[in-house]
DNA sequence: CTGAAAGCGCTTACAG
DNA sequence: CTGAAAGCGCTTACAG
């Protein structure tokens, strides 16, 4: 009665290789796409193995090929590794990993130059434009997928212009006219195309942007965009408020605009609407925001790195976001 | 060329049984501490196992248990899981759980019923009081690391209330005599231990304490005591500061602080000094802080799992901490 | 194209 | 107390 775990006992090859009546080695290479085997078998092998839910053992594959699938996870930039939303990012990177049977492993983008030697694939986070790791990674062989804007190689990210769109049209529709976007310029890789979304939305409606644009920040997000937003009010007088709205580019900016509002008894959303991006939990409470799905990045990112292990054609693959409606709009 | 990973090759059991001239049955009882095998040939094994500096393959192991050696993360209460200083922990952890050949995976305060079904093991992380996850562990005859508090069951905890003490009798060495304490009392477990340390030096040393409390927070810490450092400033008036130095419970509760003076024009250190804990990487830059070595308490948490995993006598393991004097005292 | 067999490092009945 | 052998799930030369 003391252990009763549910045994997630996943058919093995030999299930499957009793099922098709072939030899495992034939399972084996169907599984794996490897050559040498006829696309008839092969095609049989597959679709047993999915109606049984076959899951390989990983285990099993590192004590053959000796060593551990080892997956590097390459932290961006020292300032952002340890924001919210990379660490939802990270958990569920691990979860996602672990269940192909593969262990990550965390580096530093300093310590880029040491992840060939000690993982056989990567994953990169908050790429920048200059960024030197993927001619790195390349030069070593080691394959990769990038989490963020597309471009060379196989990469994923969330719909960021749709969603920055998306809720710049919804402020719009609510009659809002003067809107601003809150953002930091160093902020790679998101502001860009958020930003563009603002944009696009409001080119459409002939309405002229705003930038509240924030420094380049080592600490709390929240914190700085509060002080920034304040010193602006400060100077232009909180009493001809120039805009009626703020699309901030990530939750913390938004909370710590909300903050200074409150603080100077600006009600929200009435006399000004506030927005995020990102829903992240426990933060975004009561905030209007765009919803990216990070578990399903996580997933993507770790089929995409199946599929470059495999030398299969790099893609981009662009995930869907909603917009969700919250008490700041 | 293109692999030269350099292959981290432990000596296996048979490396051994051939320089023990015994049978990789007798290593493999010898190292598990199986019985049926005589002490000395016991004693000659681990010995040869550690001038080879042998590492058991988790792949092996896995194959035959059947399952992965999963350690569940129990995370703390939503509210701080998303901490800087809990990031590193689950780096560290990840790391340092990688080591032995585990594989860890996140859980959240609320699914800890869950945890007993998929892992074999736990680490708790952000324990409070009345936290219900130890029994329900304990019902499942999961065996379990807390890291935290010295209590029931295996735990480890960095040395705040030594680090409070070093840090506070630094500021009044320095002549300082009206030191505020600025923490969050609902901010478990840290502030009490880390509270009683500064107290014990303010006792020793005569002087009277002052308490800056800061609420229950779900966004940024930092925000948090900048706003009410602020306010308290604007009630007491600024002239006639009460402090002359501020001991914050974090890291992140410093660099609030600092902001709010620094917006203030109140000079740090020379009219009021400033003083963190942690000392994360990035931001503890230029704070007087304690530090406290993340990476131990992983790898310490790990060592402290296998002991619950082989059955040994709970104990608690106190890790020392260290003053780091920087530019705002 | 397909299969039988060896072997990755380890644990554990089964004999002695 | 000690050892020879089977087997965990899989991959990969080696034959056919």
């Amino acid at each position: 009665m003391k252990q009763n775990k549910p045994s997630a006992q996943t058919a093995t090859i030999r299930e499957i290789a009793r099922r098709a009546e072939v030899s495992i080695a034939s399972v084996s290479r169907a599984l794996n796409g490897k050559p040498g085997i006829s696309d008839a078998l092969r095609d049989k092998i597959l679709t047993i193995s999915r109606e049984v839910a076959y899951q390989p053992s990983a285990a099993a594959r590192q004590l053959i090929s000796g060593k551990a699938a080892v997956v590097g996870i390459s932290l961006g930039r020292q300032d952002i590794e340890l924001r919210p939303y990379y660490i939802l990012l990270y958990q569920h990177l691990t979860v996602a990993l672990h269940q192909q049977g593969m262990v990550p492993i965390f580096f530093h983008h300093d310590q880029t130059r040491e992840l060939p030697e000690r993982a056989g694939a990567a994953i990169l986070l908050g790429e920048t434009g200059e960024d030197e790791r993927p001619g790195v990674l390349r030069a070593a062989g080691t394959p990769f997928v990038r989490i963020g804007n597309a471009g060379e190689g196989f990469s994923v990210a969330p719909d960021d212009v749709s969603g920055l769109y998306q809720i710049t049209q919804h402020l719009i529709q609510q009659g809002r006219t003067r809107i601003a976007f809150v953002g930091g310029e160093l902020d790679v890789p998101r502001p860009h195309s958020r930003f563009s979304g603002y944009q696009q939305a409001m080119a459409e409606a002939a309405l002229s942007e705003q930038l509240l644009s924030l420094p380049h920040r080592f600490t709390s997000d929240s914190l700085t965009s509060y002080r920034r937003l304040n010193r602006f009010l400060n100077h232009e007088g909180a009493e001809q408020l120039p805009f009626d709205a703020l699309v901030c580019a990530t939750d913390e900016l938004a909370l710590g605009c909300v903050a200074a509002l409150e603080d100077r008894d600006i009600r929200v959303p009435e006399e000004v609407a506030v927005t995020g991006f990102d829903d992240l939990p426990t933060l975004a409470t009561g905030l209007t925001t765009v919803r990216q799905d990070i578990a399903a990045i996580a997933a993507m990112s770790v089929e995409l790195l199946s599929e470059a292990l495999a030398g299969k054609a790099p893609r981009h693959v662009s995930l869907p976001v909603a917009l969700v409606l919250r008490e700041t709009s």
